[in-house]
DNA sequence: CGAATAATTGAGCCTGCTCAATAATAGTGG
DNA sequence: CCACTATTATTGAGCAGGCTCAATTATTCG
């Protein structure tokens, strides 16, 4: 079956969403039955080009891509990342213009999202948990950003590194990508310092001082989290995820369940 | 009348939301008839506080706020400026929380705009074009985020002060604040180190540059703009209410010709 | 007209950059 | 399965943009 197939390729949107908003059986099978097929595309693929129409509203099943802007003498600025189970050009305006290129770090599948765009949006009143969990979603990608604006603006390499490292351990985990301290880290160094402002060799020479103090554990691609807690003391770190489902547990006990799920400890929230 | 003075206070409101669609005399009617009564605040007052609840959605009629987040030993991030014109709050989530502190910089004065929350969010189908206005300023908001990482993630000083005293410059023409190149700047050096991630005495030694190079002038509070097209070169600028505004252009003349209103010289584009 | 805030200047230092070379990995075709 | 090539990671050395510290000079405002 198809379905079935589709379903297996999916495990990262179904984690991602279920801890955003507590979604129903219903609420799944809703989104199986409308996304579109699987397209999958390699590493290097420009998924989106600065200043033009986005073509339709996809979600990445599975893979990484990165928003980018380069200054003309060929400067990158990486603005943040796209991971396994969000959403790309899923919003209100009609005709969105790109704000920045997309482009895939590593083999992408990706799936189009046209069918569930109605209702993520909220348009009816199908779904709610959908429509919920999609505006968290939205908050979260600002958070990200602020999350990026810190780390550059006001925090010094190492700090940059561990804050960056731990918030992709926690989109990891949303996505059921992570185990809650290891995860698959398919970036270069090259990427990690147009992300983060840096030069190629001083995030190498920052990501040896991590390992040799035993903070962080490298075995390509895969990246350990060996003192979570001495980590989140050091970039300062605060989790949106924690901070943007926090509002609602009062209302909603599957909320902070999910939120328990989804999230580092939960004394990592303040 | 009470409603004749709300009007003459709502003119950056007014200015804003013509630079961003093309709003009937309707419009602009249901708008003065639905926002609440002024109220007035000193500079120094905190308008959000991040983590915690926002009371209600409001504009901010005149006055500018910051938008901050404080490392535990003090250092300051500004992640962006809220100008006259723009909301504060106004989101599709119920009772969001603030992702950041807001504070204001100078005195300021808002008014509720409960009235005009569904209208803006497209809730009903009253008054389209307010509700495309405000989806705009939403990617606007979005692409001053983009920007902020731009400047502190890879430019030097120079262009990092260039590209932001640029982007005020729009966003203040857009309010009606601006005649194109001299508007108010309200902001400290302080402040513009805390936003660009640099050192006071540093925005300091790079402003008497562009002064002394007749890039810039600066009678405080009144910044002008010498030469347009120099610094757009230098910090190479592209203005985002073009950008944001571009894709509608083949739908709409009344769009287009706000757009040519609302922004720097029609070459700035590119 | 003071007190407080903001701007300016000088001097020395340090984080992080550049340039350049080498080692390790990973992907590929034979 | 292996040599071949292209990436990617690592290391060394010297440099510089921007920082810190500290003092001085405007401004602003009550």
């Amino acid at each position: 079956m198809q379905r079935a197939a589709l379903l297996a390729q999916s495990s990262a949107l179904i984690s991602r969403f279920r801890s955003l908003a507590p979604v129903t059986e219903a609420d799944i099978a809703f989104l199986m039955g409308s996304l579109g097929p699987v397209e999958r595309y390699p590493s290097g693929t420009e998924l989106l080009r600065e200043g033009e129409i986005i073509p339709g509203p996809r979600y990445i099943l599975a893979g990484w891509a990165l928003r980018t802007r380069y200054l003309s003498d060929g400067r990158r600025q990486i603005f943040g990342f796209v991971l396994p189970g969000e959403p790309i050009g899923l919003c209100e305006r009609e005709q969105p213009l790109a704000l920045t290129n997309l482009v895939t770090c590593t083999p992408v599948a990706l799936s189009d999202a046209s069918g569930v765009r109605a209702v993520c949006l909220g348009l009816g009143h199908d779904h709610p948990q959908i429509a919920r969990a999609h505006k968290r979603a939205m908050a979260l990608d600002e958070a990200y950003l602020l999350h990026q604006i810190i780390r550059i603006g006001r925090q010094t390499a190492y700090e940059r590194l561990v804050h960056l490292l731990l918030e992709l351990n926690s989109r990891c985990h949303a996505a059921g990508l992570s185990d809650g301290s290891s995860f698959e880290l398919p970036l270069t160094q090259e990427i990690l310092a147009d992300c983060l402002g840096l030069s190629i060799v001083h995030v190498n020479r920052t990501l040896q001082t991590l390992r040799r103090e035993q903070l962080i554990d490298q075995r390509p691609p895969i990246l350990t989290i060996r003192s979570k807690e001495k980590l989140i003391a050091i970039a300062e770190y605060s989790d949106p995820q924690v901070a943007v489902l926090r509002w609602e547990n009062h209302r909603s006990h599957l909320s902070a369940r999910s939120l328990c799920l989804s999230s580092v400890d939960s004394k990592d929230c303040e």
